[in-house]
DNA sequence: ATATAATTGAGAACGATTCTCAATAACTAT
DNA sequence: ATAGTTATTGAGAATCGTTCTCAATTATAT
């Protein structure tokens, strides 16, 4: 009934509430959503696959709640061009890992990226750190993605 | 009266008549505005631009060349995650090369970020190929951007 | 100069997202 | 547990960036 609860047990609920907010079954259905369904998910999305546990959910709520998760860094929110905004768990930690992402401009489909190797990571925060000192900066997240066209579409 | 020269001269006019598309008046003032207002410009800001020295312009041919510009690899689009898209020239070898995003998350000023040494750029290569053979991808264009909060706003 | 097809401006239309508001329900202090 | 305070909710209207429609215009090849 929790099935989040892999992302950081019994976490959610506390990180919502301890910002002054409430746990009610919508977010718990939001939570459910991103957790089952997996990555990069439209609001659309999200509100449908959490509507089925939840029928009475409304859309307002969920980009309400995506909004809310994103303040608290639960959440990641990023563009891949088709003018809808993709959710999915912000969980460097977690089992998904950090990742990014190639997306394919001919059928949309978007492939996670999780193969950085060492170095590359290094070099991310390296960087990070330079742009930091160099900008003044408090760098709180990155977004990095491909741009291409998938083997299918014939890249 | 022609600004844009610089960025690659006789090149626009010669690259858009190229794709058997015209030269316009229109399309003219889009560039000028590219070349004249510099980086990560709205739609909007292209318009205004633009408009001072063609009146006569609208913003639905703006929005038009600039999906043009895009599609021709003249202009790169991305978002900064305030819903609107953001357009600059795409010239990698030009005078202002090739550069990143810091994006402040609370003022939403955007830094171009130009200083990816030797290695970076190297491993950002290598990284691209070894994704192209991996997937099976043929990458054309990458996005890399950083969000934080800037000295001003208190990073 | 002419013909042809691309381009244009204006406004309507679209779609993702946000807002409004009265009703509901989570938490807190009792 | 109970009641009170206040965040949250669903539904639909509203917003706003972007795209579409269409008749009029105009760049280009001949």
């Amino acid at each position: 009934m929790s099935p989040h609860k892999e992302h950081n047990p019994n976490c959610c609920c506390r990180r919502i509430r301890g910002h002054g907010r409430r746990m009610t079954p919508a977010r718990h259905a939001v939570l459910d959503a991103l957790s089952e369904r997996g990555e990069h998910l439209t609001a659309e999305e999200v509100f449908r696959s959490a509507a089925r546990r939840y029928p009475n959910l409304g859309l307002a709520t969920v980009y309400r709640t995506l909004e809310l998760l994103t303040e608290l860094g639960m959440v990641s929110r990023f563009d891949t061009g088709d003018d809808k905004a993709r959710y999915e768990f912000a969980d460097p930690t977690g089992a998904k890992g950090h990742h990014h992402h190639l997306v394919c401009t001919s059928c949309r489909k978007i492939i996670d990226y999780k193969d950085f190797i060492k170095e590359e990571t290094e070099l991310l925060r390296s960087t990070e750190e330079g742009l930091s000192r160099k900008y003044g900066f408090k760098i709180n997240s990155h977004v990095i993605q491909f741009y291409g066209v998938c083997r299918e579409c014939g890249g």
